[in-house]
DNA sequence: GTCTATATACGGATAGAC
DNA sequence: GTCTATCCGTATATAGAC
C-alpha cells in the first residue's frame, strides 16, 4: 500500500511519528521546530533525521497517518431498516460528535491551513470525506427512497447538504473559540438538522 | 476607535500594511518572513520596524484591517417586501459569491489556521460573521414570518442553518482545491439551498 | 524618515563518537 | 542505531549613516 520516498521504518518509528504529530497538530507546519519535535518524541534530532529525510516529508507522513487513523472506522453506523425520523437524528449526532472530536478537529484546521503548501494532502482529505461521509450518507438516503420513506431527489446533493449543516454549524465555533461544543449542543445540532431535512424531503403523509 | 499598542502611523503606513497583508495572506503567520514583506512593500526592513514594533503586532494590524475591509459593506442586500421564493435564491447566491471571493477566502483560511495563536482575531471574525451575516439574515426571515410568508420558528437557528449550508458546501471545495467554484456552481448552491429552506419552512398553501 | 549593514539567535540538517 | 556537538543559512530585530 505504500512505497514512500525514502522514509525509513524502524524501532522508534511510531514514537517519532507520534511526537511529530503532536507538535505539528498544535503548531502547524512552519511554526513547528525540529528541536521541539525531538523533545516531544524523546529522541535526538539526529534520530529524527534517521527516519525522515527532512521536515517536509515528516509532516506529510504525519498527516497521512492521521488521515488513515481518523477515517479508519466508520464515522457513523446506520440501521438501513429503521425509519428516517427514527434513525437520522442519531446518525447526524454521531457524525457531529466525530467531527468536533480530536484529532478530527485539529486535522481539519491544519489541512485547511496548509492546503496551498500541501495540495496533495488537502485532496486526500477531501476524498476521505467523500468516501467515508458523503457516499455512505447518500446510500442511506437512497435506501429510504427505495422504501418510499423519502421523496426521490438528488441524494449526492442532499448528503452534501447534511454534511454542510453539521460542519457549518459546529466547525466555526469549534475552530474559532477553543471552546468545543458540548454534548448537548452536538445533539441539538444533530436533531435540528434531521428535522430540517425531514421537513424538506420526507414523503408527505397526505 | 483605536488606541492600539505602539503602532506608528505615517506616510508609508498603508503601503507597508498592504505589502504585509499580501505576504501574510499567502504564507500564513510563521512562514511569512520579514524580508519577504519588506520586498513586497518596497521598503527596507528598518522601515517596517519603524511602523510596527514586531512581526506579531504587524500581523494583528493586518488582520484587523482585512476584517474591517471585508465586512465594511453589507454582504447582501435584501428587498424585505419581496416574497421569500423570489428573494431568497438571489440573497443566498450573493452571500455565496462573497464568501468564496478574495479576500474573504484567504481571510477565512488564515483566521482558522491562527485561531489558537491569535484567539482575539478568531473571536473578532466570529463576531463579524454574527453581526453582518447571521443577524441580517435572521431579521429578513423575521420579516417574512411577520408577513405570514414563512412558518414561525427560531430564526437565529435557521439563519445559522442557511449560512452553514452555503459555507459548508462551498468552503471545503474552495479551501482545499485552489480551484474556486465558478459562478454556475455558486448560483446552484444558492438556489438549491433556498429550495431546501422553503420546502422546510414555507407556509404550506393548503 | 529611510536605507545599508550588522548583531544575535534559532532554524534545519549533519559528522562523528559510542 | 542513537546521541552529542556542530555546521551554516536564515530569521527577527537594531545601530548608525545619510
Amino acid at each position: 500500500m505504500d512505497g514512500h520516498s525514502a522514509i525509513t521504518r524502524g524501532r522508534k518509528f511510531e514514537q517519532v511519528r507520534d511526537g511529530a504529530s503532536a507538535v505539528f497538530m498544535r503548531e502547524g507546519y512552519a511554526a513547528a521546530s525540529v528541536d521541539e519535535i525531538a523533545r516531544a518524541a524523546n529522541v535526538s534530532k539526529a534520530t529524527l533525521y534517521s527516519y525522515f529525510p527532512d521536515k517536509r516529508l515528516m509532516f506529510q507522513e504525519v498527516l497521512r497517518a492521521a488521515l488513515d487513523q481518523g477515517f479508519r472506522e466508520a464515522v457513523f453506523r446506520a440501521d438501513h431498516a429503521a425509519a428516517p425520523a427514527k434513525a437520522l437524528p442519531g446518525v447526524l449526532t454521531t457524525l457531529a460528535g466525530w467531527l468536533v472530536s480530536e484529532p478530527q478537529l485539529s486535522l481539519h484546521r491544519i489541512v485547511v491551513a496548509e492546503a496551498t503548501r500541501f495540495p496533495e494532502i488537502a485532496a486526500a482529505y477531501a476524498e476521505a470525506v467523500q468516501d467515508h461521509v458523503i457516499r455512505p450518507m447518500a446510500e442511506l438516503i437512497d435506501g429510504w427512497i427505495a422504501q418510499s420513506k423519502i421523496m426521490p431527489h438528488d441524494t449526492d446533493q442532499s448528503a452534501h447538504q447534511l454534511m454542510a449543516l453539521i460542519s457549518g454549524q459546529l466547525l466555526p465555533c469549534a475552530l474559532l473559540s477553543e471552546r468545543v461544543p458540548d454534548d448537548v449542543r452536538i445533539a441539538q445540532v444533530g436533531t435540528s438538522t434531521a428535522i430540517l431535512f425531514l421537513n424538506a424531503y420526507a414523503k408527505q403523509v397526505a
